[in-house]
DNA sequence: AGCCCTTTGAAGATC
DNA sequence: GATCTTCAAAGGGCT
C-alpha cells in the first residue's frame, strides 16, 4: 500500500528517484499495510471503501490457509468477493479502482473491470444479472488470455477440466452461476507449487502421491509475473506511442516509454504503482505459492543449456587439443599447427566462435600454462587478440609490455567488457557526436596524458566482431556497450577521457583500461581522485560535474553543435548514447544501414581514424597541459585540420558516410516522436557540409 | 525459430 | 544490507 505521507513528503523533483519508486511500493509487511491503510483512506482513498482493509481484517485467511478460492467465492464472503472483483484500490485521481488490466484481461473480466472503462467503471453487485461472459467476445473467455495457456488450460490447476471457465470466477457473470458454487474439494491444490507444499504435508498419502506424479506428469503451467508499474505503463501507452511515431522497434519504443514514465506526474504515476500492486495481490491470491522464483531460467533455460554445453564443451576435457587428443603417437592426425607447436587449429575451430581470445593462446596444445617463450610462439601466428576473455583480461595486468595495441584495441576485448555490464547501466559508446564519424571501427588510443581516446581502429579485428564498442557511429549492429557507475549519466563522447593519474606506462594504462574500462563508456570519469592541482582537470572533470565540464559543451564543431549539458540526466541509459536511442542519428536501424558501408571503404576509414587518434591525442594532451577553454582555438583548428584530412584522405569514405548519414539524418528528422522533451538529447545533426565538420564529429568532443 | 535489444520495477539470489 | 540477476511486454532486427 502506497504511503502517501512519504509521497507528498518528498521533493516532487526527482520522479525517478528509486525512493520514490519506493514510495508506491506495497510490499512490505501486510502488518503496516493495516497500520497504513486507515491512513491512506483518510488521505486520498475516503470515498471509496478500502477493501483490502476488509479483507486483511476479515480475510486474513485467504493465503495462509491455502483454501480454494472457491470455498471463499462459495461463502459469498463480501470482502473476499469485492476484494477480488473491486479493488480495493482507487486511484487517488478518482480513477475507479477496478482490476488491473492485466489480470483483468488475465482472468476475463469484463471491461468494465478496467480502470479506463468508465461507462462501466463501478461494477455491479456480483449478484446482479450480468450478462453472461460468453456474450462478451473480446473481454470474455473467448479472448485471449494474457497468461497464454493450452487450450482451457487455465493456469489454475484446480480449474483442469471445466475450468477453462474459471477464468471466470472472477466475472460476475460465473460468480453468479450456480455451477461455480458447487463446493469444490478442498484438497484440490490451488496451483502447482501449493500442489508441492500440499503434497509435502501429506506425503504419505497415497492419493497424494498419485497426484504428486500427475503433477509431475503434466507441464507445469507457467505462471508469469505480475506486470510492475511500468510495464503497466508501457502496455497501455505503447499503442500510443506507436501510433505517435513511425518507430515500430520496440526497443525503441520502450525507450521514449521509458523516458515518458519519468516525466509522468507522481499522481500518473501512482496509478500505475497502484495498479502494479494490486496485480501483484491479485496475483498472489490466484497464485499463493507462486514465487518469481518459479519463473527462474525459464527464459533462459536455453541459454543455461547452451551454456552448459559451451562450458562442458570449452571447459571439459571435450576440449583437447591435438596432443591431447589424439596422443603423442598418433601426430598424424594432429593439425598442422599442433605439429608445428603453433596453435592448435582444431581446438580453435571447435571453439568456434568463442574468440580467438578462448583459443588457449596460453595455454600450450595440452592445455597447461605456457611460458612467456611458449606464449611468443603464438604471438606469431596473430591469430588471437589478447582480449576477451578473463584469462585474457588478467593477463594485461600481467604482462607489462603488453602494448595496448594488442591488449585494448581488440572489439573482443570491448565486447569482452560489453558483457559485464549490467543492462541497467548499459550504455553504448555510440554518441550522437559521432554522427560523421568514418570509423567503420574504434580504437582505445591511448593518450599519453590523463586521457584515453576512443576512436577510430583497427579493422582487421573488428570485421569478425559483429559485437564491438562502437564510438562513431561503428557499423557494428549489436549494441556496444560499456558497463558504467550506476550513478553515472552523461552522453559519451568520442573521446572520453578519464580523470585521474595519467598511467605512464602501458602497464598503468592497461590497468586502467582494463579495470576502469567501465568507466569510459559515457565519457564518464571513474571514481578516481584527479590530482586537484592539474591543469587538465577542468577538461577532465569527474562526473558529478560533468554536466558543467567544458568538455560536454564544447563549441560547435562545424555543424555539429553539441549541447550534451542539455541532455537529460536520467538515472540510467542517457538517451542519446544508446545506439538503439530514437534520438540517437545512429540508431539501431541507422547503423544496420551502415553496415551497408561497413565494408566500403574500410580500410581507408581505419587509415583514417589513425590520424584521427593522433591527432585527437595532440589535442588532448595540449588540453590536459594548457587547459581547456571553451571555443580553444587550438582545439577548433585542429579538428579542423583534422577534418581536413579526413576528407582528404577519405574522399571516398566520407562520399559513402555522408550519404548513409543524409539517410540517417532523414531518418531521425523524420522522426515525429521527438516531443520536445525526447528532443532535449537530440544533438544537432544537421547534414553534413561537404566542406565542414562532418568528421568533426569525433569531434573529441 | 529463437535470441537480442530496450525500458523500469519487483523479487530472488548472491556476496 | 548491498549488489547482482532474472523476468515481466513488445516487436523489429538479426543470426
Amino acid at each position: 500500500m502506497p504511503h502517501t505521507h512519504s509521497r507528498h513528503g518528498s521533493s516532487g523533483d526527482d520522479l525517478c528517484s528509486t525512493d520514490e519508486v519506493k514510495i508506491f511500493k506495497d510490499e512490505g509487511d501486510r502488518e503496516d499495510e493495516k497500520i497504513s491503510s486507515e491512513n491512506l483512506l483518510v488521505e486520498e482513498k475516503s470515498s471509496l471503501i478500502d477493501l483490502t482493509e476488509s479483507e486483511e481484517k476479515g480475510h486474513k485467511i485467504s493465503r495462509p490457509d491455502h483454501s480454494p478460492v472457491f470455498n471463499k467465492l462459495d461463502t459469498h464472503a463480501p470482502s473476499f468477493n469485492m476484494g477480488y472483483l473491486v479493488s480495493p484500490y482507487s486511484y487517488a485521481n478518482g480513477t475507479p479502482s477496478g482490476l488491473p488490466v492485466t489480470m483483468a484481461n488475465k482472468i476475463g473480466l469484463p471491461s468494465f473491470f478496467c480502470h479506463n472503462a468508465d461507462p462501466l467503471s463501478t461494477p455491479p453487485p456480483a449478484h446482479c444479472g450480468i450478462p453472461p461472459y460468453q456474450l462478451d467476445p473480446k473481454m470474455g473467455l473467448t479472448r485471449p488470455a494474457l497468461y497464454p495457456f493450452a487450450g482451457g488450460q487455465y493456469p489454475y490447476p484446480m480449474l483442469s477440466s471445466d475450468m477453462s471457465q474459471v477464468a471466470s470466477w472472477h466475472t460476475p457473470s460465473v460468480y453468479s452461476a450456480s455451477s461455480f458454487r458447487t463446493p469444490y474439494p478442498s484438497s484440490l491444490p490451488i496451483n502447482t507449487t501449493l500442489a508441492r507444499n500440499l503434497e509435502a504435508k501429506h506425503s504419505s498419502n497415497a492419493q497424494s502421491n498419485e497426484s504428486k506424479e500427475a503433477t509431475n506428469d503434466k507441464k507445469k503451467p507457467h505462471i508469469k509475473k505480475p506486470l510492475n508499474a511500468f510495464m503497466l505503463y508501457m502496455k497501455e501507452m505503447r499503442a500510443k506511442v506507436v501510433a505517435e511515431c513511425t518507430l515500430k522497434e520496440s526497443a525503441a519504443i520502450n525507450q521514449i516509454l521509458g523516458r515518458r514514465w519519468h516525466e509522468l506526474s507522481r499522481e500518473e504515476q501512482s496509478k500505475y504503482y497502484e495498479k502494479a500492486r494490486q496485480e501483484r495481490q491479485l496475483h498472489m491470491e490466484l497464485y499463493p505459492g507462486w514465487s518469481a522464483r518459479d519463473n527462474y531460467g525459464y527464459v533462459s533455460k536455453k541459454k543455461k543449456r547452451k551454456k552448459d554445453r559451451s562450458t562442458t564443451d570449452s571447459g571439459g576435457n571435450n576440449m583437447k587439443k591435438c596432443r591431447a587428443r589424439f596422443g603423442l603417437d598418433q601426430q598424424s592426425q594432429w593439425c598442422k599447427p599442433c605439429r608445428r607447436k603453433k596453435k592448435c587449429i582444431r581446438y580453435m575451430e571447435a571453439l568456434n566462435g568463442n574468440g580467438p581470445a578462448e583459443d588457449g593462446s596460453c595455454f600450450d596444445e595440452h592445455g597447461s600454462q605456457l611460458s612467456d617463450d611458449d606464449e611468443d610462439d603464438y604471438d606469431d601466428d596473430k591469430l588471437g587478440g589478447s582480449c576477451g576473455s578473463a584469462d585474457e583480461t588478467n593477463k594485461i595486468e600481467d604482462e607489462d609490455s603488453e602494448s595496448l595495441n594488442q591488449s585494448m584495441p581488440s572489439p573482443g576485448c570491448l565486447s569482452g567488457l560489453s558483457s559485464l555490464q549490467s543492462p541497467s547501466t548499459t550504455m553504448s559508446l555510440a554518441s550522437p557526436l559521432n554522427i560523421n564519424a568514418n570509423s567503420a571501427t574504434n580504437v582505445i588510443f591511448p593518450a599519453s596524458s590523463n586521457a584515453v581516446l576512443i576512436v577510430g581502429a583497427d579493422q582487421s579485428t573488428v570485421q569478425q566482431r559483429p559485437t564491438l564498442v562502437s564510438t562513431s557511429g561503428s557499423s557494428s549492429g549489436s549494441t556496444s556497450s560499456i558497463s558504467t557507475t550506476p550513478n553515472t549519466s552523461s552522453t559519451v563522447s568520442p573521446v572520453t577521457c578519464m580523470t585521474g593519474p595519467c598511467p605512464g606506462s602501458s602497464q598503468e594504462r592497461a590497468m586502467m583500461l582494463g579495470n576502469r574500462f567501465s568507466h569510459l563508456g559515457m565519457g564518464l570519469s571513474p571514481p578516481v581522485v584527479s590530482t586537484s592541482t592539474s591543469k587538465s582537470e577542468p577538461f577532465f572533470k569527474p562526473h558529478p560535474t560533468v554536466s558543467n565540464n567544458p568538455i560536454f559543451s564544447l563549441p560547435s564543431i562545424g555543424n555539429c553543435s553539441l549541447n550534451i549539458s542539455s541532455m537529460p540526466n536520467t538515472s540510467r541509459n542517457p538517451i542519446g548514447a544508446n545506439p538503439r536511442d530514437i534520438n540517437n542519428p545512429l540508431s539501431i536501424n541507422q547503423l544496420t544501414k551502415r553496415r551497408d558501408y561497413k565494408n566500403v571503404d574500410l580500410i581507408e576509414a581505419s587509415e583514417s581514424k589513425t590520424i584521427v587518434a593522433h591527432a585527437a591525442s595532440s589535442i588532448i594532451q595540449h588540453v590536459a597541459v594548457n587547459g581547456y577553454h571553451a571555443n580553444h582555438s587550438l582545439l577548433n583548428s585542429n579538428l579542423s585540420q583534422l577534418h581536413h584530412q579526413l576528407n582528404s584522405r577519405t574522399e571516398k569514405a566520407n562520399r559513402s558516410e555522408k550519404a548513409m548519414l543524409s539517410v540517417s539524418n532523414h531518418s531521425v528528422n523524420s522522426n515525429e516522436c521527438h516531443k520536445e522533451s525526447d528532443s532535449q538529447a537530440i544533438v544537432s545533426s544537421n547534414p553534413p557540409n561537404a566542406g565542414s565538420s562532418d568528421n568533426g564529429v569525433i569531434s573529441v568532443s
